[in-house]
DNA sequence: TCAATCCAGTTCTATAAAAAGACCAGTTGC
DNA sequence: GCAACTGGTCTTTTTATAGAACTGGATTGA
């Protein structure tokens, strides 16, 4: 899938775009989130050729981030449901919206906005240091671990 | 970049991964924020090709991620450094740091660690209502907007 | 109950893109 | 002046992707 892997590397950074830092993974689990979870369902809404959703399917089933369940609805098929692992990406997606949001819309352009049940817009992401004070990229650094890089 | 683009959809996280979610600019920006700002440092550590690095270098500051600037050190070199846009990648990268220290290591396993200046490690990340309580995946939904998917 | 259609894939091929590595010009250090 | 470094470009090889064709089981429906 990569020419080189970061699979090895200490950075859970690199470790994590090993794994779902690919084209179509984070878009998969994003309409996995939206309640998605049928092969056709991911097909259609994606755009995506058949044989590169299937790889796709099977890698995230294979990472656990998915997990194959029998059809909710009582048809012999089989569906694909996000796996606690894969809940666990929510703040990723959260993550990449917001910026999106922020960067890449002209004003007034029009884009979906993530609510919570009561319809309200929910607040930006924060990073709380352990006495819950909110921090900045200028308030952390990353303490490296063993000999190489990072 | 790719063959299907999806800078023209509606969802923010399409339109991000569009812009940032190859195999290398979430690596170059998070090695930005470990204060890496040349050409050569980037290339050492991630150990990528230079021709690759030099497009996607191109790339970032294109998009206005990155700017260059006349090299720290009084040198007639340029550095690149992450602007206001690019800093505010700061929570993807943190979410996908967490997620993957949580889920893509053995017990044990050495890695690296995101500390505040005095050293403690940090908190997660915490999505707040506009009401300051924190949401999760089950609390929120994405409204959509216009006609199309999503 | 038999055929038509749908669903969920797999396989194949042509092509676009990414990666590796060689090469090169200007800069700096000695 | 020479070697090493910086910041690339160019070429070749490798990989990923799209898209079409095919399969086989499930469902619909006449």
């Amino acid at each position: 899938m990569k020419l080189t892997g970061f699979a090895k590397v200490e950075c859970p950074v690199g470790r994590a775009l090993d794994a779902i830092g690919d084209w179509w993974s984070l878009l998969i689990v994003r309409d996995a989130f939206d309640g998605l979870r049928r092969f056709g369902d991911f097909q259609k809404n994606l755009g995506i050729a058949k044989g590169m959703l299937s790889a796709r399917l099977h890698k995230l089933v294979h990472l656990g981030v998915l997990e194959l369940v029998p059809a909710s609805d009582g048809s012999a098929y089989q569906e694909y449901a996000l796996t606690r692992k894969g809940r666990d990406l929510f703040p990723v997606v959260v993550a990449l919206r917001q910026w999106g949001e922020a960067h890449l819309y002209a004003r007034g352009e029009a884009h979906s906005d993530l609510v919570d049940q009561a319809g309200q817009p929910v607040g930006r992401l924060v990073l709380p240091s352990r006495a819950g004070r909110p921090l900045t990229w200028s308030d952390t650094k990353v303490r490296k671990v063993g000999a190489r890089k990072r």
